[in-house]
DNA sequence: GCCTCTTATCGAAAATTATCGATAAATTCG
DNA sequence: CGAATTTATCGATAATTTTCGATAAGAGGC
């Protein structure tokens, strides 16, 4: 069941895909089936540590991303029900 | 038949999106069913017209709004084609 | 407790975007 | 042609976002 958005979380969510970096991080995290931790994005991208850092927290604050923390490490994976509910969104206008 | 989007056009489309006035746009845009011209926009939003202007080329140039050029009055309408793909691009994270 | 590893936060600078008023451009009407 | 209507563009300013280095915070291992 995924949830029903309101105009201000789908401008969140909007403002969290629109940027190369961000959707390269969504990317590879798909392409990992599962989950990625902020090192590893570290390495993926040429962006400091504390940059990604953000653009992690402007997608999990979207609830894009899922935040686990699992010791010193952060487990990043993709939140499929809001993406289903992004997407049912969008094709309201289609 | 709906268009494949790349990333780069995922972003522009995102980007546009970002945004609570273009998000309005959209909105009532769908629901007259057709088309609005760019005076009935600055009528329903709180913005000059120069704004709302340049609001609506953010959407046309991401392809979301087509832009018809009919005597003096430019009819704003949804690119139903690219709010297929956008959705169908987001569905892949779902 | 101390050292290491991993991520988050802070503060500042640079880059981008939003907003406006003024003005130009395109078109219709008289 | 001149006036009116509608939209686009320009230039400036304000607001937001991106980016970084430095530093803090949290957690595991010795």
């Amino acid at each position: 069941m995924n949830a029903l958005l309101d105009f201000k979380k789908i401008e969140k969510i909007s403002k969290a895909l629109g940027d190369c970096y961000r959707l390269k991080i969504i990317e590879a995290i798909r392409k990992e089936q599962d989950w990625m931790q902020c090192g590893d994005i570290v390495d993926m991208l040429r962006l400091s540590q504390s940059t990604v850092s953000h653009h992690l927290k402007q997608l999990t604050d979207a609830e894009l991303l899922i935040a686990e923390r699992d010791g010193r490490k952060t487990r990043y994976m993709l939140n499929k029900d809001v993406f289903a509910g992004f997407a049912k969104f969008i094709q309201a206008y289609d």
